[in-house]
DNA sequence: TCGGCCGGTCA
DNA sequence: CGTGACCGGCCGA
């Protein structure tokens, strides 16, 4: 642990020192990176994030403090009371926090000893250091430069949200006669069911469900009511969670710094809060409007690259399937060539409605999907789903031998393994409880497919990252969304960078079929989509 | 104040 | 009865 004052964190021989000593050890040394950047100090020495390399041994675990890890993984513990106990660690109470400081810098030192040694016997020393220890860095350095807001835009788009609602709010009392919380369920499910007597669709664990897609099968009955409620609920969404949820989240310097967190997701994904920036609405025109808020600083352009169906390459891959590897490598519409193949038509003559179902089968797949659940979400019935199912494993038969091998071998170990070696334990296939089995298989069909994803998407970030501070350039990265990464580009760069980020992308891994990556650039996020 | 639940947004 | 996330709001403890 390295404790730095001020003035000392201020002096660059400090910082020299601490850049050329290569051994620090650190509990979520990501935000005491962030820190040193406030006063100019790159940490560079990181040598093990014991959060980290405790996260990469058990993925599943939700909390990850010295205290509990040091009982897991050592002989010690660490003392709550300052009574003293054989085993535990206690530099007494000082009255200051200086004991409990000093007692956490030792756990911390005794943990990272047994968590290096755990990372090497289960093969993770390698994904450890290569992806995950390097990414610490880069992700503080993200969240420090944060992202760039239009703010007087979003004000706008709040006001213009709020008003929206507040007329809708008030048709809706109207159309009841009296007022109520049309944010509550309970209070909803009363007028529609009860008092109106319409017939409900599905049930939650608490009632009847008044969601999107029950409201949308009501409407015709009561649409001068569940039309401006649908609406509501719209309008409501954009303006709570993006509208007043992103301004709160605007820093002095007009930036958004968002937290990317790198022990949270049990595949591998990295997570964002405070606010989320992986949720920013793009599928509709209006949501796009909260995309048009995010700018580069003066000077600059936005370079947003994404990785093309990067989760069906995986599968093409880990699969080896000759059908995914041949339409992959002959650069098809991977959903035109699916459905080609399920449907038994020729190229030109697939329609849009089995483009549409070959894109669901094939996310569906990846997700774990059966019969049951693609016919609910085609709205047909389980056996016709069960007929396309059955025709896409005759297509590419190597994907359903990939799927029952994949959760054998989880059952068969207790986890999954990445082709990188991640792991990720699944304890849900050894239930007694049928549904519980069938989730847990299911998690493993997944697991190795976005966990791939996601290492090969580290890769590019970490690389990205060490290309623009060797190259010398001023260009950051600000931002990323699973599979795509924003940067924020000086205009001079643009000719330099754009090229550079799509071959690290396309490289980061060698699989059995290319990876491609579309790229766009854009004075806001949402220009440079497309 | 907290946590479970509902509903909704994304890849 | 498709994986993985986060968040605003409600509501009861």
């Amino acid at each position: 642990m390295v404790w730095l004052d001020d003035r000392l964190m201020n002096d660059p021989l400090v910082a020299a020192a601490i850049g050329g000593h290569p051994r620090v050890r650190a509990h979520h040394a990501k935000p005491i990176m962030r820190a040193l950047l406030q006063s100019g100090v790159e940490l560079a020495g990181l040598h093990l994030d014991t959060a980290i390399a405790a996260y990469l041994i058990d993925p599943a675990e939700t909390r990850y403090s010295v205290g509990e890890l040091l009982a897991k993984y050592t002989p010690f513990e660490m003392s709550i009371d300052g009574a003293t106990a054989s085993g535990q660690l206690d530099f007494g109470d000082h009255g200051d926090g200086r004991g409990a400081a000093s007692a956490e810098a030792l756990a911390v030192t005794h943990l990272a000893d047994a968590l290096d040694r755990e990372l090497r016997e289960q093969g993770m020393a390698e994904l450890y250091a290569t992806i995950e220890n390097p990414l610490v860095r880069v992700l503080a350095k993200m969240e420090h430069v944060g992202i760039a807001v239009a703010t007087d835009e979003l004000r706008q788009l709040n006001a213009s949200l709020t008003a929206d609602v507040e007329r809708l709010g008030t048709e809706l009392q109207v159309v009841v006669g009296r007022p109520f919380n049309i944010n509550s369920p309970v209070q909803l499910r009363e007028i529609l069911y009860t008092e109106r007597g319409l017939v409900p669709g599905k049930k939650t664990k608490t009632g009847f469900s008044t969601d999107a897609a029950t409201l949308e099968k009501l409407r015709d009955q009561w649409p001068e009511f569940i039309e401006p409620l649908l609406r509501y609920r719209e309008v409501e969404k954009l303006r709570s969670t993006y509208g007043a949820g992103l301004l709160a989240e605007v820093g002095p310097d007009a930036r958004i710094h968002a937290t990317f967190n790198q022990t949270v997701a049990r595949t591998g994904r990295l997570s964002s809060d405070q606010p989320n920036l992986h949720n920013i609405p793009v599928r509709s025109e209006e949501g796009r409007r909260f995309r048009k808020a995010f700018v580069p600083a003066t000077g600059c352009m936005l370079l947003v690259a994404d990785y093309n169906q990067i989760e069906l390459r995986c599968i093409a891959h880990l699969a080896n399937d000759p059908g995914l590897i041949e339409a992959f490598i002959g650069g098809r519409d991977i959903h035109s060539a699916t459905a080609e193949r399920i449907f038994g038509v020729l190229a030109a003559d697939v329609t849009v409605e089995q483009r549409s179902k070959a894109k669901m089968v094939s996310y569906g797949l990846a997700y774990g999907m059966e019969a049951y659940g693609l016919g609910q979400r085609l709205g047909i019935p389980t056996d016709e789903a069960a007929v396309i199912l059955d025709a896409y494993f005759l297509a590419f038969p190597n994907v359903k031998a990939y799927m029952e091998h994949t959760v054998v071998e989880a059952r068969k170990r207790g986890y999954t393994e990445t082709l990188f070696g991640r792991r990720r334990p699944i304890a849900e296939l050894m239930s007694s409880n049928f549904r519980v089995r069938q989730a847990g298989e299911r998690q493993a069909m997944n697991a190795g497919i976005q966990g791939l994803a996601a290492d090969i998407f580290k890769v590019a970030l970490v690389r990205i990252d060490e290309a623009l501070v060797r190259g010398g350039h001023r260009s950051r990265v600000v931002l990323q969304v699973h599979d795509e990464v924003v940067v924020e580009v000086p205009d001079e760069e643009r000719v330099e960078v754009g090229p550079m980020v799509i071959e690290i992308m396309r490289h980061a891994a060698e699989l059995v079929v290319p990876l491609e990556v579309n790229v766009a650039w854009g004075a806001t996020w949402a220009d440079a989509k497309g």
